[in-house]
DNA sequence: GATGTTCTTTGATCCACATCATATCAATCC
DNA sequence: GGATTGATATGATGTGGATCAAAGAACATC
């Protein structure tokens, strides 16, 4: 047998609201399961794909959590994208013989492997898959766009608060608690990701405790004043504040 | 008459090596040449389309330049892209109903109008139409991931010298003159793109031209130096200097 | 249970770039 | 021609977060 069955199938995943189940008909999604390859579970630091592996295949993640990476010429990592259930990887690699960036799970975790010519050959045929396709990279481009605006126009306050609200968010979304949960990311990670220091995600993440917007406990957060947090995230607070005033 | 004829088609545009049309035959380029609106010419300042534009179509770039921004909700502006002629533009906003970003014509300018519904239903038809679509996107995103790691890692010198040499390489793909040019972009809209005030790239500027990498006068930029600047875009060169004195 | 190792916290210092202020230059409009 | 406006340049000053340094915590290994 060269094929594992790891048995959960789209039809019964509970994340298949985020993933390209969506708007698929009964008959759609078993085509779809069936071009479905479930890997066996990696564990945490174990390399799903790198930068010099040859490009085939798209991966849902069906439980855990990825980080990907790109590397400088000169040496240099940097994280480009946090990976949760539902969420596909490997869009920026479609034009390339290779992947164009490493994935890495940060926990123990498992994928869905998409081979991407049977999946396109699908897409030929269901174009509400073409479209949810699209759409993902398109979400995926848009994302971008705000982060673009994170990095150039705010400050480490505001860009850890987005960090945190978006995570947030992204755990409501699959419905895990979002008002509490274990960072399976290193303060090195979000520092990277957000083009800080470890030193300044420390610091502020004991600041905002002390201001009673979370509670940190090592890797648990708690996250007590969301809506504070989403205004601060945006610079809104100093005006929600002039506003009051007047 | 509702649709005017601005008499270029896909078959003689100078930029079709860059655009959907790569790779595609006689015949399935005069399929896509059929479904394009060649639009009148935009003014420089004129808006394509914005926020709040119903999202039907894509664009390509037939002549002049664009760019594209988005708006904080705090009333920022961050400029995410710029667009030169056989760029495609909106693929940030497949899966919305109107746009996810503005486009705005840098100088007088013509694009070709490609309905999105149309579009989608040639690459049922096409596979490699399909296929290019999907390329284009995914190296947007690849790019987006280059940009993340420039403001995230390096320093101003760094990226706005791989500013130069990136649209530097940009032209040349386009037959342009690429160690001389006229910047349409403003050095306001260089710093909002690269998170640099405009102070910072006017120095810069002013530093390169004594450092003789460039020449700057006015809007007229002249590479002097390419291969050194890449280098030092890269943070490779203090590596370079290091290797030359073991 | 001692001993590296890796991750995190906290403090002191420094610097690249922002910010502020003013000057220059070119284009446009009465 | 003079006034207005927008883009650019350049100097003086300030600061947010990097960098450097050192010490805890947490975790793994034997």
């Amino acid at each position: 047998m060269t094929k594992m069955d790891f048995s959960i199938h789209c039809q019964s995943c509970s994340f298949s609201h985020l993933c390209l189940p969506v708007s698929l008909n009964d008959n759609e999604l078993e085509s779809l399961d069936d071009i479905i390859e479930r890997k066996k579970p990696l564990q945490k630091h174990d390399v799903l794909f790198s930068e010099d592996t040859p490009f085939k295949s798209l991966f849902a993640v069906r439980s855990g959590s990825f980080k990907s990476v790109i590397r400088t010429e000169d040496g240099q990592e940097q994280v480009v994208g946090f990976h949760l259930p539902g969420d596909l990887i490997g869009f920026d690699s479609l034009d390339a013989q290779t992947h164009q960036s490493s994935a890495i799970a940060l926990e123990t975790s498992m994928v869905c492997e998409l081979p991407y010519h049977m999946l396109d050959e699908m897409a030929e045929r269901f174009p509400k898959l073409r479209k949810q396709i699209m759409s993902c990279m398109s979400s995926d481009i848009q994302q971008k766009h705000e982060l673009m605006m994170l990095l150039n126009k705010r400050k480490a306050e505001e860009r850890l608060l987005y960090f945190l609200t978006h995570l947030s968010q992204r755990y409501a979304e699959r419905g895990f608690s979002d008002k509490q949960f274990n960072l399976t990311i290193t303060r090195n990670e979000i520092g990277n990701y957000l083009g800080l220091t470890i030193e300044t995600i420390s610091r502020l993440l004991t600041r905002f405790q002390k201001e009673k917007l979370i509670t940190v406990d090592g890797k648990l957060i708690e996250i007590l004043e969301y809506d504070l947090m989403l205004a601060k995230s945006k610079g809104l607070h100093h005006e929600l504040m002039q506003q009051l005033a007047c």
